[in-house]
DNA sequence: CACCATGTTCCTTG
DNA sequence: CCAAGGAACATGGT
């Protein structure tokens, strides 16, 4: 489940579960989701710690934890990967199939699940430093998203997914955003005009905006346990819910009638990734 | 068996 | 040095 709203919204989830909560035991399953971290540094850092606070930054969970000393604090960097799930359950349940890390909180355990372990559960910070702005944030302004345009002959598309550039943008949202501002995807980034990059600036901030809200106003199953619980909208086992499928305009629909043209949606691969667009609605 | 999947990272080529 | 393309990672669903 992960790109930005999603990720948002399990972070204003999990913050007030955690905050104040400390950390009596780290059990590591699958040490791949620590890269480089070792084991024993991650439980070194991790026991007797406490949550002091949890933000999100792109896809990125950042964990401010303070040491078990009471000296200063840490940060720990999360990422859901394509699979990864983050939640709380009861001590005595039994682990997740996938569980990648567990946490003892006393009565609560931390669980980071992740199927096929593509997500992070690391001390090192170094993959922050190459992100570029939030789309949410002040710095994501339309002059700077402009000039960066200008600078690559790639597909609109691909630049979206570019978290250099901009950080947090998936491809469900690249294809959202892409569609609500009726600029097609082939589109070469540097041949956008100013009006192209504005309604595309707009739209990219307004798709995340809503997903963020809608996700907000649903009820939350965390347990983990289910496969429709929360904003788990795809993968795992069972169908997306209905709920956030009518959300999607293109995303997935290929060969389905546009919502607004009725034309049907099409699907290309670009840069090894699908993309779905609405070639009438959008024809540049 | 084939192809597909919300993501990043590394390697090669130009 | 950079941009761009492709494979790799690992598992499961259809």
């Amino acid at each position: 489940m992960p790109e930005l709203p999603e990720v948002e919204i399990l972070v204003r989830h999990l913050a007030p579960l955690l905050k104040g909560k400390t950390i009596r035991g780290v059990e590591v399953r699958h040490a791949r989701v620590l890269r480089p971290t070792q084991p024993a540094q991650l439980s070194h850092a991790l026991n007797g710690a406490v949550f002091v606070n949890l933000i999100r930054r792109a896809k990125y969970l950042m964990f401010a934890l303070r040491r078990a000393d009471g000296k200063g604090t840490f940060l720990l960097a999360g990422h859901l990967g394509m699979t990864g799930r983050m939640f709380l359950q009861p001590a005595g349940a039994p682990l997740p199939r996938h569980t990648a890390v567990a946490l003892d909180l006393g009565r609560q355990r931390f669980i980071f699940e992740d199927t096929r372990r593509f997500g992070r559960f690391t001390l090192d910070l170094s993959a922050q430093r190459g992100l570029g702005p939030e789309p949410l944030g002040k710095e994501f302004t339309v002059e700077y998203f402009a000039a960066a345009l200008k600078r690559s002959s790639q597909g609109i598309k691909i630049k979206l997914l570019d978290q250099s550039l901009l950080a947090g943008v998936g491809n469900i949202y690249a294809c959202e955003a892409l569609f609500a501002a009726r600029v097609s995807p082939r589109l070469a980034a540097r041949k956008l005009t100013r009006d192209q990059v504005r309604r595309l600036w707009r739209s990219i901030r307004q798709v995340l905006v809503k997903a963020v809200e809608f996700g907000g106003t649903v009820s939350l199953d965390w347990t983990g346990r289910t496969n429709d619980g929360g904003v788990f909208y795809y993968g795992n086992a069972g169908s997306p819910p209905d709920f956030y499928e009518e959300r999607l305009q293109v995303y997935d629909r290929q060969g389905r009638p546009c919502r607004v043209c009725k034309a049907p949606v099409k699907r290309i691969v670009q840069a090894a990734r699908s993309t779905f667009y609405c070639p009438r609605c959008q024809r540049n």
